[in-house]
DNA sequence: TTGTACGCGTTATCAA
DNA sequence: TTGATAACGCGTACAA
């Protein structure tokens, strides 16, 4: 049934080796028998077994996968996607990892190992998460989404939070906006402080001056923010606008806003960050920051290609634009 | 570095052969070298090299993923999710096969066959998309979602469409609905054409009687449901409620509502399938028939496992129940 | 330019 | 109960 390198030999007259050398590009084979070659394996449709390959130590051709979020992020499905792209142009396939058993004598490295991926993309982790030095030691180019580790064969990717979150603030400024509150997400996470030095730059920039009271920290979800909203409210001086760290995060804002008997825009204008699908469909439809997921999935495959490719590559960090969408979620300052 | 069986072995002091046996759960082994090289093996912290282990004939414990939507598909990351849980508990590691190339070349079989993919599941084809010939011929168990394929080593899972859209129907009537309509999606769809018998069994259940001028069909996105929606406001008599095949699609048809200058659910009751995120943030809420997505994914994984360890297995076919969610976008009809 | 033969890490058979 | 050893399918020195 499955036809070997042998039975290709054999039709085509010729010995294993040169087959295998007509299919690994060698330049050292007389063009009749290349072609005969070639011919022999389209007719017998063969293909070269990908386990015996990388048996040999030649390329496995498998990028692995970890995630904390699973699968079903809203936001990481849209990465993936752009992953797809280029592991499709350069011959790779995805493989996820699933984690056997989350005990201790679980291992993610031996598990890479033993199915002999060249590279692994990590999404949804902070530095304390858990310990990446196995990871690291183990040589395996590895790319981060989202957080900021440069070791040796490793890198990261992630959108340019900090301008992404200045603009926003530079749009509500020229909307005579002069108490923007900060809804951050977890705080330990590196997304969330690259935010949150945006939107002091942003300050800065706009001459206001830091009020803590107008940044409540919580985390990525709708909850949180509703939850995070609810304290702002509950202070003494209200916002008259409000940069959220999420847009599942701005959704519960919205939630909040409303059941304080106030509304976005008109009482409190709103931003959120990554521009999912929901954010166009509410009512008023979100502003938000939307990321660039196409890019940052494409480039995160290419940039962990070079890092499996070039040895002594320097670990490369990308940082990709973001795009401030203005729908109606905000209006001019009141006053 | 990476240490193989004859380290351990080695250490051990015993033949690979035993260590192999320890690992492969043989009984013919003493229980004293047993745990000794337990010991060794987790010392050395010890995998088995999986390429190795498919190439003796082993099992790969890995399953292929062939789907035409991308993975950005909202609908389809929740699948995902409910197989990641069986895929866990049971060991297999999830491999996504890139179509290296979408030529006349390009065989999705023998890239299966080249990753000793144990099994295969195959997500948003309709039976026009493509010969599955060549699948089902190669003797790959495959699991099909959403798709009633009953071949050799096949079987198949889907939500219970008919029972969903039917018990829409039920509710709708109930709310005094006596035109109500059905924007399909693609016709030809498995989903499609069992949502619109589920659609007609509501009828003769609700006593009404079948008017085509009341279904239209377009495809599963908003902008097909908007193009739906319009043509159906265009004909002579308006219906006071319309079930979507989709919530994407009732997205659009929510738009192409606003558009007549009528609203929902005054002038019209809409009710959608799936519920995906979007259902519950929208303005109003939308009623929809939820996929149990969950189980669909972990079922899929079963059923495929089921599928691959007994050969002579009937073709399975596994129908999900679904569940009418109730929020703002039906009333009683007027009049 | 082509072919022989070995090795990759593992499992399975069979002899000890 | 254990251990040699032959596969599995392929790539690649090295020899021819």
């Amino acid at each position: 049934m499955a036809t070997n390198i042998r039975d290709v030999a054999k039709a085509a007259g010729v010995s294993v080796a040169t087959v295998s050398k007509v299919l690994n590009g060698y330049t050292t084979v007389n063009q009749q028998t290349k072609e005969k070659v070639l011919r022999i394996v389209k007719e017998t449709r063969f293909t070269p077994n990908s386990a015996a390959r990388s048996l040999v130590g030649r390329r496995s051709m498998t990028i692995g996968m970890f995630l904390t979020t699973g699968l079903a992020h809203p936001f990481f499905a849209h990465i993936l996607s752009g992953m797809e792209q280029s592991l499709k142009s350069m011959g790779y396939d995805l493989i996820y990892l699933t984690q056997i058993q989350w005990d201790k004598d679980y291992s993610f490295v031996r598990h890479c190992q033993s199915r002999n991926v060249e590279g692994v993309v990590v999404f949804g982790f902070q530095h304390d998460d858990m310990d990446f030095s196995e990871l690291i030691d183990s040589g395996i180019p590895t790319l981060f989404i989202d957080l900021d580790v440069k070791e040796q064969r490793t890198g990261y990717i992630s959108s340019d939070n900090e301008t992404g979150v200045q603009e926003a603030l530079r749009y509500l400024n020229g909307l005579n906006h002069r108490r923007i509150a900060f809804l951050s997400a977890i705080e330990t996470s590196y997304v969330s402080r690259h935010r949150l030095q945006g939107y002091q730059a942003g300050l800065a920039e706009a001459g206001l001056s830091f009020d803590d009271s107008l940044v409540v920290a919580s985390d990525f979800t709708k909850e949180g923010g509703y939850r995070a909203m609810k304290q702002l409210l509950a202070r003494p001086t209200r916002p008259t606008a409000v940069i959220c760290c999420s847009d599942t995060g701005a959704l519960g804002a919205y939630q909040a806003i409303r059941d304080a008997g106030l509304s976005v825009p008109e009482d409190i204008s709103v931003i959120g960050f990554d521009d999912i699908e929901i954010a166009s469909e509410i009512q008023p439809a979100l502003t938000t920051v939307r990321q660039d997921t196409n890019t940052i999935g494409r480039k995160a495959i290419e940039l962990l290609d070079a890092l499996i490719t070039d040895v002594s590559m320097q670990p490369p960090e990308a940082i990709v634009p973001t795009q401030l969408v203005i729908r109606g979620s905000c209006s001019v300052a009141k006053g």
